[in-house]
DNA sequence: CTGAAAGCGCTTACAG
DNA sequence: CTGAAAGCGCTTACAG
């Protein structure tokens, strides 16, 4: 009986993912037995009352319709498996319960560590996620979000977005999205992920903490992103903390993958000056990047150089045990962008959702 | 002017993913100024013709409109930025370019890598691609089923599937459903991915060669699954080139995930009759575990135990240098399952497609 | 409390 | 070569 809303959930209109068994109907035209589509139509026809009214009853809009109405018209609906058609009523809406989420590859862990978990919060909630590899690529962003859009998708979440005129055009129109792991590029807007720059500032104490007083870091290239925004607190931390902001060696490379990226720059840097005793790595690819360059160079890890990375990929605890890594609970951020969207949907205003990050042991 | 079928893909039917900027139409009515869709019907009265004729030219339904219509058309199509909505045409048409692909945990990297590839055959082929994560729960994969089928899915792309009622009947309708990384629970239907058997016969003959004529394996749960023929091929192998069936040791373990099925896999196996010299595990992950139970020995891996891995995960190159393993070249699964998704839609015979799995060093 | 009708955007016989 | 009409499955004023 899922499909009645007063069954389902809070935000009236029925459940896509409606269980109920196969229509059982049949039709004997021409002699040819054959599964029959369970229309509002059929519920409608097979109850005596108006297509109108099923609909309101499906939909909840209740107090208009007899009990005696809605217990036929329930009976029917749970007889024939009746569930109401997402396209037809996309269409009529022109609105859906579809969720775009558009990322960048889902090669990185961290990135489908994201889709898992807000696709599962998604579909908790009733609706179904669409997922867009974009690539980092602003042309692809912008197909796949005029795409959506023409699907009547109920929102964009965009994981590590860029800038791009299509993302412009959503915002200036007032759609719904969320931005999660990588703020608006265009600013504002509703965002979920960690405090980067406090995330930096728990290794730069980290480091200390080891008696490292000289740590270095290993960047991204140099963008808005978010991983710049933890070199930034790294190094404000360590700066606060008396380190002289000359004495703390930094190194980034252009490359496509953060792996790629790790291994350039902990080449770079030690090329530069050596080894240092600690080295951030401000996401866990580019750590393990660093750590082939360690190997190559016969260092003993962590022994000889202390490696911290940010995300906390799962794998580390079996094959990366000298990586220390401050965790980003992914896991958890389905939930606060299903919160997001709900506030953008009913008009709310949104402030940026902080995820804590785990301390370092 | 993507949207005339005649610059289309040769399927029909325009494409979903069509570039075209905004419409610059906008309407006075009320004196309010506000973007207007741009629907057939705009298209129509914008030029004078029917509707009709304007969906029949957008669908390169041609020889049936005169060069001037099709021209007249083509530029109203092309100055107002006409794109033909997805969800009314597949409501009329009962028929989409979305292709629903289920599949299992994607924190497993090798789902992960089919998911992407996938995604990116389908796009280019214009289809988007809705991701629909089952747990390997046979019910929530019925739930996916069902509310993809209301979408009008143009098709089903099932990675490790598992046995399901909803299977069944999808199969029974002759739905059109390809398989991934694991057959078809029912047997039968079109799949992608590798010889299982014989990348078990390679990891025999590999350990063989390299003088290790007692190694063990460590499987996954004991179900119809890939991992299962690659045991099975490997031990095949192993007794054809003259180890008695006895003396190669086995061990598998319940558990949620591959990782931590090959830690506890490992123990079991070592606990039994020590480490062998040469080990196969049936997947990187349950590499990961054994190798997590080696270290925690203190034995120095491959050295002391050589571990053979099946995936080729692209990380083992920088953190997991001591794994040999088969890689399965998961970015061409995409266009294979492209490949057989078109088969089936054109009704043609379907044969399940083997990627050839690289060899190891 | 209920129904007839219009319409979301499209396609497709059918008739001319 | 072209158009009027019906209809895919639904929702929603509007009228009663």
């Amino acid at each position: 009986m899922a499909v009645l809303a007063g069954f389902a959930p809070a935000d009236g209109g029925g459940r896509w993912e409606v269980g109920g068994r196969m229509a059982p109907g049949t039709t004997a035209k021409a002699g040819k037995l054959r599964q029959e589509a369970v229309s509002l139509a059929t519920v409608a026809r097979e109850t005596g009352v108006s297509m109108s009214t099923v609909s309101r009853i499906v939909n909840g809009k209740s107090g208009r319709a007899s009990a005696a109405t809605v217990a036929r018209v329930a009976e029917a609906i749970e007889r024939l498996g009746y569930r109401p058609n997402p396209v037809g009523r996309a269409l009529r809406r022109r609105a859906s319960r579809v969720v775009a989420m558009l990322a960048p590859n889902l090669d990185n862990p961290a990135m489908a560590a994201i889709a898992v978990s807000t696709e599962a919060a998604l579909r908790a909630a009733g609706y179904v996620m669409i997922l867009c590899d974009t690539h980092d690529r602003p042309e692809l962003q912008d197909d796949y979000l005029q795409a959506m859009r023409d699907q009547f998708v109920a929102g964009y979440v965009m994981v590590s977005a860029v800038r791009s005129r299509g993302l412009e055009q959503a915002l200036g129109r007032g759609d719904p999205v969320v931005f999660v792991a990588r703020r608006n590029p265009l600013g504002g807007g509703a965002y979920v992920g960690i405090d980067n720059r406090a995330a930096g500032a728990d290794a730069a104490d980290f480091m200390l903490a080891q008696g490292i007083d000289r740590p270095a870091v290993l960047m991204a290239a140099q963008n808005i992103s978010s991983t710049a925004e933890r070199a930034a607190g790294f190094v404000e931390r360590l700066v606060a903390r008396g380190v002289p902001e000359s004495e703390i060696r930094r190194a980034s490379a252009p490359g496509l993958s953060h792996i790629e990226i790790g291994y350039a720059a902990a080449r770079i840097l030690v090329g530069a000056g050596g080894w240092p005793r600690g080295l951030l790595c401000v996401s866990d690819l580019i750590a393990y990047g660093a750590y082939r360059l360690a190997v190559e160079s016969r260092l003993e890890i962590p022994r000889d150089c202390r490696l911290v990375g940010v995300d906390g990929n799962a794998l580390n605890r079996w094959i990366a045990p000298w990586l220390s890594s401050i965790r980003i609970p992914y896991e958890s951020f389905g939930g606060h962008v299903l919160e997001q969207l709900r506030l953008l949907w009913s008009g709310a205003a949104t402030a940026e959702i902080h995820v804590p990050h785990e301390a370092l042991p």
